[in-house]
DNA sequence: CAGTCGCCTGGGAGCGCTCCCAGTTTTAGG
DNA sequence: CCTAAAACTGGGAGCGCTCCCAGGCGACTG
């Protein structure tokens, strides 16, 4: 290999080669229409050289770059720690190699106008698409992208989601899941512990558990229902609040809350599940490593990344919104031996 | 704003405001030589328009991008949670804006090829340069991307560091500055715990143990070196087969590896600092929260980030090697007294 | 009032690729 | 062996921008 500092160009391989241009083109990007012996003496030269194709010029003349963006306008801080993210991460990673994209993170932070640059770069020709994820912080920015004619898939619920391709996981139908494995358990106060409504997927999940409990002719008791930050610490401090009225199961609608909440269950001395038995919803890692495990709504988070991607490359666009669904993993928290 | 699908061009943005395309890059370069009240229209008819600069055909006729890459040859699941990496990213988004670049990370698996899929995409147009965190796993990487002539900058110290640039901080003064702190309180059996040979830091750093022990006339004692992966359950482990050897204190050589080291220690009924005194590196957030805090060699990994980035545009090559320094943070865990 | 300089402005010439079409060669068919 | 179709090959015409140069114009000089 040629370790020259100038970059070759199509023309040159051609020269080198003894074919036009075009004839290395089609080699490079892999096309018919060319002799094998043809393709065997360029595929040679090409790498005698150590040609690489220029990215900038054949974005431009194609109007694609094989890049795919992932924004990620929480600040790094949660975005490094955060198992969720990672799990989105590899699942975006393999749908990319699926398609043959490339795929980046674009950490956003809030400061001045970053919104703006952001949607710069992402706008023209830097990426073929982006994937954002939805939430508080995201929502302007999600708008602005589509606004702007960026081609966009988000994850998640954002607050404002006319015209916007998402991909979205089952809140409702698996919250419900949780309540009627909780019923079919033989509890009778089950309680909801969740994030605050300024969280979609959380107000989402909360229907699942009102309409779990009123197909089972149930009544909704207010006090069971405790609204709090999405973190160790809400799940703790709701719980303990929810403990005033006496439940005998809750479902954390978060594993990071319910990893808070089993903590508060053992400092007020309540064993689980046989006091109060607890199901989780996300599945993530940590909710196999409790003690007891966590019985948990498991979404897959992974093919929710996978099928970001495609929806983000798909011309047909199939469809602008997919749920993929949730399901219910058994851990020791519930009280239901685990199944054969 | 308009939100038409397609994009202007600076012709037609031109022709709208009655000017040439060349007025109109001037004014959105910011160039000077536009009349004040033509520099007004254009920016108003660009701000009306939404139009947008295609960044492709920027980058192939004026060869910048804009874009600088973090290629990161450690899984995902590696960089999510380590706080090394979140400070290092924070530094190179620093840098980046002061010099008005856009910042991505490039994750890289380890899969088929990766490699070669990596410096494709980055050697050619994607990016202005790449910035690589030394490792064991990356030094393959960073050979071949300084190979093919990509514009790279390493942080840390790559086993074959012929012809790159890059940036690094004095592990070596860094770890004889908490040997000589130790000396100085009074200590007799100080120890090294530190990462195996494959880490080159973690020679640096023994290095710069062995030399002030030497600078003070002090024998190095075998059993008082102990060497494991740099992880919290190497430090454990490590601590453990030292205190066979009964040190007064023991320079663990990564902050992360001194968290499992103090649990240890704690474990074996040893206290800190009275029996053994304890001095980390990296200056780790972590360490500011163990009881008794860490002292520390702070090794400050935000400027490393900016620095890099520095070093990445800098055209004239003022020097391919930085080394930023390190400093010593009192806690508690050393028996001195917090300074005035 | 001519000459010079500076500030502006417009347009040509690419950057290296893809896309497309017109040619040329090969192959198959009659 | 001739012809039609298929397979292959080369080159023109951009993609939208930057860079550079030539020219226009007003202001200042002597």
């Amino acid at each position: 290999m040629d370790n020259s500092r100038r970059n070759l160009t199509l023309e040159e391989i051609g020269r080198i080669a003894g074919v036009s241009r075009s004839t290395v083109s089609r080699v490079v990007n892999d096309l018919p229409n060319v002799r094998p012996e043809i393709r065997t003496l360029v595929q040679s030269t090409i790498e005698k050289t150590g040609y690489l194709p220029n990215q900038a010029a054949r974005a431009l003349a194609s109007r694609r770059t094989g890049l795919i963006g992932l924004v990620m306008p929480t600040g790094v801080d949660e975005l490094f720690g955060d198992p969720y993210y990672s799990a989105l991460v590899h699942g975006i990673q393999e749908g990319c190699s699926e398609v043959g994209s490339v795929f980046s993170i674009f950490p956003v932070y809030e400061k001045q106008g970053q919104t703006t640059v952001l949607s710069t770069l992402v706008a023209q020709g830097f990426v073929d698409g982006v994937i954002a994820t939805a939430g508080q912080r995201s929502d302007d920015l999600i708008s602005a992208l589509r606004d702007r004619g960026t081609n966009v898939v988000v994850v998640g619920h954002p607050a404002d989601s006319r015209n916007i391709r998402r991909v979205d996981v089952e809140n409702r139908i698996g919250s419900a899941m949780a309540i009627e494995h909780l019923i079919g358990a033989g509890r009778e106060r089950i309680a909801f512990l969740g994030p605050t409504a300024a969280h979609i997927y959380g107000t989402e999940r909360l229907d699942g558990y009102r309409q779990a409990l009123d197909s089972a002719g149930r009544t909704i008791e207010a006090g069971l229902i405790e609204l709090q930050e999405p973190t160790v610490e809400g799940g703790y401090r709701g719980l303990v609040a929810l403990l005033r009225h006496r439940p005998d199961a809750v479902h954390v609608a978060t594993d990071t809350m319910a990893l808070g909440a089993l903590q508060a269950l053992r400092d007020q001395g309540r064993t689980v599940p046989d006091d109060v038995a607890v199901v989780g919803f996300d599945g993530l890692p940590a909710a196999l490593e409790t003690s007891p495990s966590l019985t948990t709504i498991v979404q897959p988070v992974s093919d929710v990344g996978r099928t970001a991607v495609h929806l983000l490359l798909d011309d047909e666009r199939a469809s602008d919104v997919v749920i993929l669904p949730t399901r219910l993993r058994l851990g020791a928290s519930c009280g239901v031996s685990n199944p054969v």
